[in-house]
RNA sequence: GUGGGUGUAGCUCAGCCCGGAUAGAGCACCUGGCUGUGGCCCAGGUUGUCGCGAGUUCAAAUCUCGUCACCCACCCCA
């Protein structure tokens, strides 16, 4: 048996319905805030990634997959930030537009253990604001991100903001965590002692009991923040304000990659498991200059598409399907030959129609039709043939008519 | 990378503890009741390498070991 690979899946017809959804929706409302859409490639060279998540990171010391072909060692994205400035830089996008909005869909890997709400491939649905430092874009891209759940008819979700400051403030709180806890680090759980070293940060929001007692002592708030970014972070909070998007401040909220600076924000959801992150994002002001452009700030945010189906499904089951196809009955062999043509002509007349080439009993082919949700059944047998009839059935109130063949597509569309 | 759980029909699951003869239920599907009419009802029917491999035993879905897959949690992150 040829087996599918570990963390992977297979997004099979009856679901199709609610990702399009999310997808179409996605696409008008990002189109609504003057975003284009941008599609890079899904391999990218492995040192983009080095040089924007940040060495210390899971992702790159472990999660990413690599794919060698000759002396070249390429990677399967793990996420769309890096790539995305990556083609704004390598094709001069800066030069033609110095404000850009660009949003994404598609696939990322990650090389983690599968679990509920987290795959080795999954969906990003995204967006980058490049070349504003203005608080507005920080309101007006959180409240986008809200305005896409609401469009989704996602309810039940909490934002969440937080500023890390600029990079001298990021350095001068690694600087105070550092210090602060040196003394600490016995009380720590095994995870932060490891933290400490490796990404101090992360610290801030581990979700541990005696971790967090630590960390509430050390009563940190606004002391690392500069008067700028404090001022910029007070700005977004009246922006949301006035954007009335509730939102809650999260002190301790950090996010796991290095780039983030000032603003950041996190949307979770209660009817997730442990991964209750259905989206986040946040400033990157410094990175596109690290990846050699210039000095150009940015904001972003990706909504993990698998996430939100998960939040979504049970209000997608018990929704009704519509019926709309029209199913063609046919009782012997000459009436399965004009069935055949008439099908043909019903789907010229863009009426979307389908029959059953199986040979089947009326009865058999009828349970058939209720099962494909038909609106109507057009029945051919030996008496309508005669007649140059049809019979035509409405599968909501039962009734039934003879109709002129070729009156039924005025009939049908008529009826749509 | 670490820990725990689960693999039996297309789907959801019972049976496993305490080994025993043709491996079950509900749903779905098919056929008929209704020889040309879906849904409701009734009757009947089809579907299984019991995840895979080895071991113990007269005998394994059941016990043991290994292996693979999935799920959940940690970590990490959307």
């Amino acid at each position: 048996m040829l087996k599918k690979v570990l963390g992977t899946r297979d997004i099979l017809p009856e679901e199709i319905d609610l990702w399009q959804e999310i997808e179409n929706s996605s696409r008008f409302v990002f189109s609504l805030y003057g975003y284009k859409e941008i599609r890079t490639p899904i391999i990218e060279d492995i040192s983009l990634f080095n040089r924007s998540l940040g060495d210390s990171t899971e992702i790159v010391q472990k999660q990413m997959f690599e794919i060698k072909r000759e002396k070249e060692i390429y990677v399967l994205r793990p996420e769309a930030t890096a790539s995305i400035v990556r083609a704004y830089l390598e094709n001069n996008l800066d030069k033609k537009d110095d404000f850009l909005k660009l949003y994404y869909i598609g696939p990322m890997f990650r090389a983690e253990r599968p679990q509920k709400g987290r795959l080795r491939q999954f969906h990003h649905i995204g967006c980058e604001a490049i070349g504003s430092l203005n608080p507005y874009l920080d309101a007006e891209i959180i409240s986008l991100a809200k305005r896409l759940l609401d469009t989704f008819n996602i309810k039940g979700y909490e934002i969440k903001i937080n500023s890390l400051g600029c990079s001298d403030d990021k350095r001068k709180l690694a600087e105070i965590l550092k210090k602060d806890l040196e003394d600490k680090l016995s009380l720590l759980c095994v995870d932060c002692q490891d933290r400490y070293q490796r990404n101090v940060f992360r610290i801030l929001d581990c979700k541990n009991e005696s971790c967090r007692k630590v960390v509430v002592a050390l009563n940190l708030s606004d002391k690392y923040l500069c008067k700028d970014c404090l001022t910029h972070f007070e700005s977004v909070k009246i922006h949301l304000e006035r954007l009335k998007v509730k939102y809650k401040i999260a002190p301790y909220l950090v996010r796991g990659l290095d780039y983030y600076t000032r603003t950041v924000f996190e949307i979770t959801h209660k009817d997730l498991g442990s991964q209750d992150a259905i989206g986040a994002g946040g400033r990157y002001d410094n990175l596109i200059k690290q990846l050699g452009g210039k000095d150009t700030p940015a904001m972003g945010f990706a909504f993990g598409a698998e996430r939100l189906i998960l939040v979504k499904k049970p209000e997608a089951r018990s929704q009704r399907l519509e019926r709309k196809l029209t199913y063609i009955i046919t009782l012997g062999k000459k009436a399965e030959t004009e069935g055949f043509i008439l099908l043909d002509r019903l789907r010229q007349a863009e009426i979307a129609a389908d029959m059953d080439y199986r040979e089947r009993s009326i009865k058999g082919q009828m349970r058939r039709a209720d099962a494909l949700m038909s609106r109507f059944t057009v029945i051919i047998g030996e008496d309508e043939l005669e007649k140059g009839m049809v019979g035509l059935k409405d599968m909501v109130s039962g009734e039934q008519r003879e109709v002129k063949t070729q009156d039924l597509i005025g009939y049908l569309k008529k009826k749509s």
